[in-house]
DNA sequence: CGTATAATTGAAACAACTCAACACGCGTGG
DNA sequence: CCACGCGTGTTGAGTTGTTTCAATTATACG
C-alpha cells in the first residue's frame, strides 16, 4: 500500500463535519474559518501532543489523519482512536489540563487551534456533540478489542471510518482514502501486522473489501455490518430500541 | 467468592471523592448532600440506563458498584468501565442526549440525580475533572484489552480500582472490597471466566494478590505496578516526563 | 439440608503470535 | 539509468496463550 495520499487536502471538510453536528450560526462559521485559515502543517510521525504534557489549547484537525496513542515502556504501542478532519482533540474544562494520551500525525496533517466554545452557543453545541461521538467511538474500540475476533475488528473499524469520513464529506459509495499501513492498523486493533495481513487477504477473498493504492472500498457495507454485528454510533435525537434489549 | 458485600454502604464516600477532585464550596456541598439524601436504591443486575435511550438526568453513584457495558447481538458482553461511589454517569451537554452504553448495577446500588453543574463553579470543576478521569480510565481500558496479557490485565485493573477507591476513601493499605464474580471480571477484561480463574490462581501463587470473601488485598501494589508497567492516571496539575518520551 | 451460583480442574481445539525469509515498489544517489 | 536501501507487504512453520466444553467441587443462602 502507498502511504502518502495523492489527494489534495480539503480544508473545508472540517467545516463540513462540524456543520453536520450542529447547525452553526455565522459567528461560529466565521470563527472556524478564521482558525482554519491559520492552520499549521505537521509532518507525518510528528507529535501534536504528548501524554502528560499540559494542554495549552484544544486543536482541530483540518486535513490529514492523526491518532491518539499510548506507548508502553517495553515498546508495545496501542492506538486509542483515529483523528480525522473535523475532529477535535484536547477539549476539556478542568484547570491546568494534562494530555491523557499522545497525539501523533499518521500522515502530513494540518491542524489549528479550536475556537473557544464561548464564541457561539451553536459552536458549543457542535463541540458537545463531537465529544459525545468521541466517547461513543472509544467505547466501540473497547468492544472491538475485548470481544471481537480479528476479522470482526477489521470490518468494524473500517465501517466506523467510513461512517465518520462520510460526515466530513470524505467518502463516497463505501469508498475512501485509507492512508495507513497494515502495521498502523494492527496497532489500532491490538493485533500484529502479520495477522492483519492474513485477515485482510481473507476479507479480500470473501470480497468484503478492496484495498489498493491507499484506496479502500467496501463493496457492501450493509452486509459487512451485518456480519460483524455493527450498529452505527448515535448520541442524540430520538431513542432507539435495540434487538437485544433485556431485563425489564 | 462471596457476592453480597457485608460492609455497610457509606453514603459519604461520594462526597469524599468529589471533594478530592476539586475544593467544593458550601453551595456545592449542600446541593450534593441534598441530592445524596434523595438517593434511590437499585437492585443488583438491574439497569440504571439503557443504551440508545434518552438520558433524562446525569446520575451520581452514592454506594455500591455498577458498570457500563455493551451487549452484542450474539450474547457476548463487554464491560466498558466500572462505576464506583462518587462516579458520575451520563454527564453530557448536547441536546436530547442518548445513552451510549447500558449501565447495570453489579451490586445493590444507591444512586441519585447529579446536581446541575450550574449550582456552583466548584461543582462544575469537580465534574470536569471527573470527566477527564473517566476518559483516562477508558483509554487505560483500551490499552489493557489491546496490548496487555491476561495477567497484566488483571493486575492493572485491580491497581486502577485501588487507586479509584482510595480517592473515595474506600480502600486502605492496598486492600478493598471487591464485590465481583470472576465472570464479571472476565467480561471487563475481554477474557473467559475460566482463564481469569487460572490467572488468579497463578497470581495468588506468586503472592501478587489475596482475594477471599470478596476482600481483595494487594500485598505490594508498587511491585505489581512495576510488573505490569502501570502509571497512575493524572489529568491536571504539573506536567510530568515519561521514561518513554520519544521523537523530539 | 437442598438448591443455585460460583469456583475449580482437565483435555483438546483454536486463534493469534513469533521468527525468519522473501518480494515488491519507490526514491535516492552513484 | 541502474544499483541500492528502506519501508511495506507476503508467506511458511512452529509456538504460545486463550478458549471451549464438560465435569466436579465449593460456597452462599433460603
Amino acid at each position: 500500500m502507498i502511504r502518502r495520499s495523492l489527494a489534495m487536502p480539503k480544508p473545508q471538510s472540517a467545516l463540513t463535519r462540524l456543520s453536520a453536528l450542529a447547525p452553526l450560526d455565522d459567528r461560529a462559521v466565521a470563527a472556524l474559518s478564521d482558525a482554519i485559515a491559520q492552520a499549521q502543517p505537521v509532518r507525518a510521525r510528528r507529535e501534536l501532543m504528548a501524554e502528560g504534557n499540559a494542554i495549552d489549547h484544544a486543536k482541530l484537525i483540518v486535513s490529514g489523519w492523526a491518532a491518539r496513542m499510548r506507548l508502553l515502556p517495553d515498546g508495545r504501542r496501542q492506538l486509542l482512536s483515529f483523528l480525522l478532519p473535523g475532529d477535535l482533540v484536547g477539549l476539556c474544562e478542568q484547570p491546568a489540563p494534562l494530555a491523557v494520551s499522545t497525539v501523533v500525525a499518521l500522515t502530513d496533517v494540518t491542524a489549528c487551534a479550536a475556537p473557544p466554545a464561548a464564541v457561539s452557543p451553536t459552536l458549543a453545541q457542535a463541540y458537545a456533540t463531537s465529544r459525545a461521538l468521541d466517547e461513543g467511538y472509544l467505547l466501540a474500540q473497547i468492544v472491538r478489542l475485548g470481544r471481537y475476533t480479528a476479522q470482526e475488528r477489521i470490518g468494524d473499524l473500517l465501517l466506523e471510518l467510513l461512517e465518520r469520513l462520510q460526515l466530513a464529506g470524505l467518502a463516497s459509495q463505501g469508498s475512501f482514502d485509507l492512508p495507513l499501513t497494515q502495521e498502523t492498523l494492527a496497532d489500532a486493533l491490538g493485533l500484529t501486522s502479520v495477522h492483519v495481513n492474513r485477515m485482510l487477504q481473507l476479507a479480500r477473498k470473501q470480497d468484503s473489501l478492496h484495498w489498493k493504492n491507499s484506496r479502500l472500498t467496501l463493496p457492501d457495507p450493509g452486509r459487512l455490518a451485518q456480519e460483524v454485528g455493527r450498529v452505527a454510533v448515535r448520541v442524540s435525537g430520538e431513542p432507539i430500541r435495540h434487538a437485544f434489549d433485556v431485563r425489564p
